[in-house]
DNA sequence: CTAACTGCAAACGTTTTGCAACTTT
DNA sequence: AAAGTTGCAAAACGTTTGCAGTTAG
């Protein structure tokens, strides 16, 4: 399912999520898709500078682009690692394998973990969702 | 389970894990067990510093300390939040809810829920432990 | 023209680090 | 004395914010 998306479905994806789909916003989109990986907004800024044709993309916006993609639900924050924040453009449910060592994340299909027996929600509280993150670590 | 150890107590528990019982580390350690919550390190550090008696823990001390507790397997960090780390003296297998409102954070027993099909891990990993947080929100 | 968006730099809060001083044996 | 530990201040890190300037409908 590696998206190769083109523009103009870039577009209309952010359209159809409510994000007025600038400049700027279409190069992250692009970029993080074409990834397809877990990235930090560090890690895209660094790849968005390097991409010719793509530059004049500022930190600051890249951060302020992905947390506006990730509260219109285009893609998905992983609190995994104190240290960073990843985002994933896979936003259909599952779960993900940390590996403590190399900083590596690897999506697992929610389908194939089952969770059971989940606590009823504190009095006046809403479910946002449920993480499930498998640690691992590369002896050394 | 509220543990309100004496010094020696802790001291023991401390040296039990190969960690130097110094002045520090059991303030440290009895503080966050007397309070058996959920604190960050600036948390602890406040509430060390406003305790008649204990005063004297240098904020940096309170981070290596943590560090190095969890390092030994005497308190769990929790990593929910992308903006700050929790220390929970629960180290028995268990999981949690976080409110992403209020910022509460609650154990849930590990034999409460119940999470089967984990995948295989990758090649040449050890498993660490399986985190699973459930998400809520407080509705404004 | 106007509203929305961006870039920049500066601010922010958390965490780590360098190092001299201080314990403890 | 030697080894380990601590306190302090400063640095580092990822992230957010304020605001002037730009862009787009």
């Amino acid at each position: 399912m590696v998206s190769h998306k083109s523009k103009a479905e870039v577009i209309d994806l952010l359209a159809s999520h409510g994000v007025n789909p600038t400049t700027q916003r279409i190069i992250v989109m692009q970029t993080i898709l074409e990834r397809c990986a877990h990235l930090s907004a560090e890690e895209l800024y660094q790849i968005i500078e390097q991409s010719p044709g793509r530059r004049g993309v500022a930190l600051a916006t890249v951060y302020n682009t992905l947390s506006l993609f990730a509260e219109k639900g285009l893609v998905r924050e992983v609190i995994a690692d104190p240290s960073r924040v990843f985002y994933d453009p896979n936003t259909s449910p599952h779960h993900h394998v940390y590996n403590v060592t190399t900083g590596e994340l690897i999506d697992v299909d929610a389908d194939r973990i089952k969770v059971s027996g989940l606590p009823s929600l504190p009095p006046g509280t809403d479910l946002e969702g449920v993480d499930v993150i498998v640690r691992v670590r590369s002896p050394s």
